[in-house]
DNA sequence: AGATAAGTTGAGGGATGCCTCAAGTTCTTG
DNA sequence: CAAGAACTTGAGGCATCCCTCAACTTATCT
């Protein structure tokens, strides 16, 4: 099935190994579209070298991408394990958050349209109907909102990414400010009817 | 005091007008940091002329920028003239997003750190202060809870306006929605204390 | 060790955008 | 209607980032 990978040259190994840890390193605190020379130097290695390993940015991050969602997968796992529903469901926004908050490339990832291998976008699609029962499981009970929808989540971390972006650098616990108040909107007893004008939930599916 | 405005040669003030013109057009749906070459085509003038008159982008925007915050103005002093607190309050922010929603250089404009002439800045932190009015009439009122301040005004411009960005082209009135919900958590009979690790009010005052 | 396949290198060509300035054009004024 | 001042022009230099490829280096295999 799988085109069998032929094992690489000792030190062509070794390069993508220092590529990887580069590139994680890099579009962690840079964000997605960090030069691809500065991986490289930090690498310790040439450009063209890169480019042989790794022929797109695409590629790139489909190798590097993995790992950060693998830490996701484990904020919803954690987030559904918690017998209360609001809670798992504020421990799962809380969680998501945090690790956008610590690496910008994911930040990014999330949030722009980003071209990702197939694959890649698997693994997102499994973790958006994860998500998903983590929002199902707490409207059911009763406590969030009941017009609360997953093209909302969507556009919550939207919002949320721009603050942690914003403020990262000078004071990186902001968005758990704006978070605690958008919080307080989103339990069912605060519910009031939308703004007029506000788009019906169906309206936005993305 | 004013430094005499030497008077323009007609064809040059034309000119100027043009590129005003242009830039406001190019500047509102392109954003702030549309290529200046643009600009300078649309008016149909060269590139040349446009650094002419203005020999910096801050010029422009210096020369753009202001009738964007009058409208800006208009909404603060209809939000002030409503009765009540709160939906001065409510109407304030609509106003605001509406307009940013509308014109992608304002949504820059009030989001991002943007270096803007001394007289410019003066009217921003003018609106910042009437801004602050709608705020504090809102919670001596006991409508808006009272943890709210106006930093974290500025963290919720930041978080709306990546909404309306990211819309803005499929669903422009998911900013509603996204509005109606942070909204239910503004009011102080929804207030919960804040989630552990969120930053006390006085500490992100930019 | 030598042959060969695998891998590396970095200069260089292409885009885009910023900004300048010497040469040309056009308005205004006497 | 000159002539000089005011203004415009666009090619070209700079910078950044993209990506490629012919010449070189290195690991591996016998």
């Amino acid at each position: 099935m799988a085109a069998a990978p032929k094992p690489l040259r000792s030190d062509a190994a070794r390069n993508r190994d220092k590529l990887l840890v580069a590139a994680t390193e890099i579009f962690a605190d840079r964000g997605l579209d960090a030069p691809l020379e500065h991986i490289a130097r930090r690498a310790g290695v040439s450009i063209g070298t890169l480019y042989n390993h790794f022929p797109t940015r695409e590629a790139l991050l489909a190798a590097v991408l993995p790992d950060q969602l693998a830490a996701l997968e484990r904020v919803t796992e954690a987030a559904l394990a918690d017998p209360d529903p609001w809670d798992g469901f504020v421990t799962f926004l809380e969680g998501l958050f945090a690790l956008q908050s610590r690496d910008h490339g994911l930040n990014d990832a999330l949030t722009r349209g980003f071209t990702l291998a197939t694959d890649v976008l698997e693994v997102c699609k499994q973790g958006f109907l994860d998500a998903e029962r983590i929002v199902v499981r707490a409207k059911e009970a009763g406590r969030l909102r009941a017009d609360f929808g997953m093209p909302d989540l969507v556009t919550l971390i939207w919002a949320m990414s721009r603050v942690i972006r914003e403020s990262m650098d000078t004071a990186p616990d902001t968005w758990r400010r704006c978070l605690s108040f958008f919080l307080d909107g989103l339990r069912a007893e605060a519910a009031h009817p939308l703004l007029p004008g506000a788009p019906t939930q169906t309206d936005n599916r993305p």
